[in-house]
RNA sequence: GGCGACAUAGCCAAGUGGUAAGGCGUGGGUCUGCAACACCCUGAUGCGUCAGUUCAAAUCUGACUGUCGCCUCCA
């Protein structure tokens, strides 16, 4: 399996640090307010690396955190009229449920910032003891960037151009830096805001401790994929190095993994252009495994464009799967040929071809949008050679390989069972008899009035088959 | 200014040296009372432009054009 790390800038195999284990931190969200289809990205991309590493077999540890004290968490409590921890929680449940709709699955932990504030404060103190941080006159903590000779070796930033880009902040603000570059570990509180005693001052860490601290905790100094979107690259994720490789002297991460953006018109998105989508809004409109289906159809490292276009675009090929796998499953069960026929073991093994290249489109960092188009071959297929002429073994086969996967992609393609409603049943009766009487005026008006209710109809050689839409 | 990414059919998108996957859409057809589903057919003599390397380039090299991102909170 190879992975593109950007630190080397390259795919390199994939190894990891104990056999048959992979340890994996992504960086969540920081919850003050609905999270949008740009925070979804990192999350469904991360959930389908996690996923194919236990199609794989490994013992794979997933943690992410939620950022829970911030600024922007302390604004809109300020906002609201409420402590900043109303904020944090409510949004934090908001999220999970975002989740749960994508079907992405909950990390093995899922940290929170305030939960872990003595972690930070005890990897603070070895910073200052080792001499890689120092405590300004009114408290504030910085981390010494210049006692850390690899700083910017993940964003490849050469100091002395970052040292000129900064000068004007340095004019600006935080006066009691040793260097511009130099960040902040912790911070004294304003009036009004959620703090934490502290030798130095009672105030509250800076954002990039609670990442390096949290991933020490569960799982180790050292971890084999830690992963997020591309903004983070600079400064958080090259912080987070200089913060735990200084403590642990050892290497923090074997593999960094980055997203690319979610754009809108070409653009990235922002509230103040008025382009700007909550994961909520969408589930108003579409069942989100569009999303997810969307998401996945582009390589993670390439920047997507997100429109009502591609969303539509998305929902039918997404459609097409989910059809040709139902299909399936009613052959199965219908047929009444058990034995697999002649011509079927060609197919199987024009189906296994397939699904060995859709393992080498994941293989290869993780090419959804190849291993995607495996699929629908399959699906194609499936299509041209099951029905009630195909035996039970072939279909059965076929269904169970694309069940599975989907399965790692996250798509779900086992429609739960429609509970049986007596009134659709009662009207696609009356329907079924209009058609028999040839009164297909009535029949039509009758499929008519199911539209109305959400209720598509599909006249098939097994009968009159509904769904909702 | 520094660093980086990208440019493939109407749209989306794989392919990174051996002669253009897949999907959506369009148009035509088969099936069907009609519709839907499905199936068949339909699509770039060409992969931003111009040079170069090579027997061979969408794929490598250089230049150019265009788009975007990071360098400040940001997924």
């Amino acid at each position: 399996m190879k992975i593109y790390d950007t630190m080397s800038r390259s795919k390199r195999e994939f190894i990891p640090l104990e056999e048959g284990k992979v340890k994996i931190y992504v960086c969540g969200p920081t919850v003050y307010n609905l999270i949008h289809i740009g925070n979804a990205r990192p999350m469904l991309v991360f959930d389908t690396v996690r996923r194919y590493f236990i199609y794989k077999g490994y013992d794979v540890c997933f943690v992410s955190n939620f950022t829970d004290v911030d600024d922007k968490i302390i604004q809109a409590a300020i906002a609201e009229g409420v402590d900043a921890d109303v904020i944090s929680t409510r949004y934090i449940e908001e999220c999970k449920k975002d989740m749960a709709a994508m079907n992405v699955l909950p990390a093995d932990v899922h940290p929170l910032a305030t939960k872990e504030i003595d972690g930070m404060i005890d990897m603070i103190t070895e910073l200052i003891q080792k001499g890689h941080a120092y405590v300004a006159k009114d408290g504030t903590v910085y981390f010494r960037t210049d006692s850390f000779a690899e700083y910017g070796k993940l964003s490849h930033k050469n100091m002395d151009e970052l040292q000129s880009g900064l000068r004007e902040l340095k004019v600006s603000g935080e006066a009691d830096k040793e260097s511009p570059s130099d960040f902040v570990l912790w911070k004294p509180k304003k009036d009004g805001e959620p703090y934490w005693d502290s030798v130095w001052c009672k105030g509250r860490p800076g954002w990039h401790i609670e990442c390096s601290v949290m991933s020490k905790k569960y799982l180790g100094e050292q971890i084999d994929i830690h992963g997020g979107g591309e903004d983070l690259v600079f400064p958080h994720h090259e912080n987070e190095i200089a913060q735990s490789e200084c403590c642990s002297g050892k290497s923090f991460a074997n593999y960094w993994m980055h997203n690319a953006f979610l754009n809108i018109d070409n653009k990235k998105m922002s509230k103040s252009a008025g382009d700007f989508f909550t994961v909520r809004d969408i589930a108003g409109k579409y069942d989100l495994q569009v999303l997810r289906f969307f998401m996945l159809s582009a390589h993670y490292r390439s920047p997507i464009n997100f429109s009502a276009e591609l969303m539509e675009a998305a929902k039918n090929g997404l459609e097409r799967i989910l059809t040709g796998v139902s299909k399936l499953k009613d052959g199965m069960q219908a047929t009444q040929l058990a034995a697999l026929l002649e011509e079927e073991k060609a197919y199987m093994q024009e189906a296994k071809a397939l699904h060995l290249k859709f393992e080498a489109a994941m293989e290869d960092d993780f090419n959804t949008a190849d291993a995607i188009s495996a699929i629908f071959e399959l699906v194609k297929l499936a299509n041209t050679t099951g029905g009630l002429r195909a035996s039970k073994e072939y279909m059965t086969y076929m269904y169970k390989l694309l069940v599975d996967l989907t399965d790692i992609l996250g798509i779900i393609t086992k429609k739960e069972e429609e509970k049986p409603d007596a009134r659709i049943e009662a009207l696609i009766a009356e329907r079924t008899q209009a058609k028999k009487d040839k009164d297909f005026g009535k029949a039509d008006a009758i499929r008519e009035r199911l539209k109305e209710m959400g209720i598509v109809l599909e006249d098939t050689r097994e009968g009159v088959k509904w769904k909702r839409i």
